[in-house]
DNA sequence: TCTTGCGGGTAAA
DNA sequence: TTTACCCGCAAGA
C-alpha cells in the first residue's frame, strides 16, 4: 500500500496535520507526529521495542521483543495475568529471565512477537518531509499481551527502589485487565497464524490486546499485502475501545464509520482521521463489500469456529497484489519509478552527498540527481514526485 | 544498570 | 538484494 501512503503523505503535508502520539500501535499503521512531540522524538512505544540495524541511517527501525510471562501462566493475586515488559537489552533481558514468577516463583517466559509474517512487529521510524515532523510507521499486529508500558516500568522500578519491603509486584494494568481467556486460549491466541488477529471481535476475547487504533479495513488502494500476513480480507472497518489508560496519549478523534473509509477510490477522508489503510486484497471481494463494523461490544469471535484451513484455501486462491479500484494512474507511477538513487551514507567522494546527519538536517530535492527512488519506511517505492524534499533510501541498507 | 541509537557483520531467502 | 538478527560500542538517564 505504498501509494496510500503515498497519497496520505501529500495530504497530511498539505494539511500539515500531525496525529497524537499513539503508544500502543498495532496493526500496519501510519502516524506523522509533531516535532515538537516527546514522545515521538524519544521513539516511543508500550510495546517493547529494541533498535534493530537495517544499514539505513535515515530510517530507524526497531523491532518488538514480546512480552515476558509466567511460564506457568499462573493467575496473579488480582485475579490478572504477569505480563513483564521484556529488558531492551539483550543481557538484561537475559537476566531478567532467570527471575521467578512473583506470584507462584515459577520460571518467567518471554512469548517473541510473531505479529509480522511470524517475525517481531517492526516500526519504522523516520523524520518526515517536513522539517517539523517525524513519522512512524508499524508492520505487523502484535500477536501477544501487552506488556507494561515503559513508563509503568518505570515507575515500577523507582517504587521498589523506595520500598525495599514492597508487597510482590502487581503490575498495574493487570488489574484492569483481568485475562479472561484460558490457557487454551492464549494458545491460539500468540500464534497467529492459527487465526486472524484483524478479527474485529478478538480484542474483546482478550482485552490486554486492546489497540488504542482504529484498525481500518484490510484492504487498500493498491490491495498490496503485508508480506505474508495474508489474511482473508475483512471488509470491515473496525476499531477498538478507548483504552482507559493513556488517556494524554489517546486523544485520537472519533472515527467514523463510514464505507468511505473502506472505499479505496474515496480521497475525502479527513486527515486526522487516516491512521493506514491496510491490507491483503484477496481477491475481489474485499473491496467490493465495504460495510462497517460498529464498535463491538458483544463478540461473536471464536477461534474454534474460524479454522485455519478455511484461511489458507482463501489464500491459495488469493491475488494479494492485484490491485482493484486503483487508478491506473497511480499504479503507472510505481512502475515507472525510476530505481536510480543516490547512496545517503556513502562517502562524500563517493556520491557527493553530505552524511547521513547533515542530509536529513538538509535535505533538499537538490540533494539528488534527477532520479530518485523514493521510499516508505519499508523500503518500498512509494513515488518519484521531486517537490517533496524528501531522502527516502531503502529501509535496509543503501548500496 | 539499563536504554537508546549506531554500525559492522552474518545468514537465509 | 532484502531482511532479520547478532554483537559491541558510546552516550545518556
Amino acid at each position: 500500500n505504498h501509494l496510500s501512503w503515498s497519497r496520505n503523505d501529500f495530504k497530511f503535508i498539505d494539511m500539515k496535520q500531525s496525529d497524537p502520539f499513539q503508544e500502543w500501535t498495532d496493526g500496519y499503521v501510519r502516524y506523522i507526529y509533531s516535532a515538537e512531540d516527546k514522545n515521538a522524538q524519544r521513539h516511543l512505544s508500550g510495546w517493547a521495542m529494541r533498535n534493530t540495524n537495517n544499514h539505513n541511517c535515515q530510517i530507524l527501525k526497531k523491532s518488538c521483543l514480546g512480552v515476558v510471562v509466567c511460564s506457568r501462566g499462573c493467575t496473579l493475586p488480582d485475579g490478572s495475568r504477569l505480563q513483564l515488559r521484556p529488558a531492551i537489552c539483550d543481557k538484561a533481558r537475559q537476566k531478567q529471565q532467570k527471575k521467578l514468577c512473583p506470584s507462584c516463583h515459577a520460571a518467567l517466559e518471554l512469548l517473541p512477537c510473531r505479529g509480522h509474517s511470524g517475525y517481531p512487529v517492526t516500526n519504522f521510524w523516520r523524520v518526515d518531509g517536513r522539517p517539523s515532523s517525524s513519522r512512524s510507521t508499524a508492520k505487523g499486529v502484535h500477536d501477544h499481551p501487552r506488556p507494561e508500558s515503559k513508563s509503568e516500568t518505570e515507575a515500577r522500578r523507582s517504587s521498589v527502589k523506595r520500598r525495599v519491603s514492597s508487597p510482590p509486584f502487581t503490575p498495574k494494568r493487570r488489574l484492569l485487565e483481568p485475562q479472561v481467556h484460558t490457557n487454551k486460549q492464549q494458545q491460539v491466541c500468540y500464534h497467529w497464524d492459527r487465526i486472524s488477529f484483524m478479527e474485529p471481535n478478538f480484542p474483546q476475547h482478550y482485552p490486554a490486546f486492546q489497540s488504542p487504533e482504529a484498525y481500518y479495513n484490510p484492504h487498500n488502494e493498491l490491495g498490496e499485502a503485508p508480506p505474508t500476513l495474508q489474511k482473508p480480507a475483512n471488509p470491515r472497518l473496525y476499531m477498538s475501545r478507548p483504552s482507559y489508560e493513556f488517556q494524554g496519549y489517546l486523544t485520537s478523534p472519533s472515527y467514523p464509520v463510514t464505507s468511505d473509509l473502506c472505499d479505496p477510490r474515496s480521497a475525502s477522508y479527513p486527515l486526522d482521521q487516516i491512521l493506514e489503510v491496510v491490507a491483503p486484497v484477496l481477491g475481489s471481494s474485499s473491496s467490493s463489500s465495504s460495510s462497517a463494523a460498529p464498535l463491538s461490544s458483544s463478540s461473536s469471535f471464536d477461534p474454534q469456529t474460524k479454522p485455519l484451513a478455511g484461511w489458507k484455501e482463501l489464500l491459495k486462491s488469493s491475488t494479494p497484489y492485484t490491485t482493484p479500484g486503483v487508478p491506473a494512474a497511480l499504479q503507472t507511477i510505481i512502475t515507472t519509478t525510476t530505481k536510480v538513487r543516490q547512496d545517503p551514507c556513502a562517502p562524500p567522494k563517493q556520491s557527493g552527498l553530505p552524511g547521513c546527519s547533515s542530509l536529513l538536517e538538509n535535505a533538499s530535492p537538490s540533494s539528488y540527481s534527477t532520479e530518485v527512488k523514493v521510499t516508505d519506511e519499508s523500503g518500498g517505492v512509494i513515488k518519484s514526485l521531486s517537490f517533496q524534499p524528501e531522502p527516502l533510501p531503502d529501509q535496509n541498507r543503501a548500496s
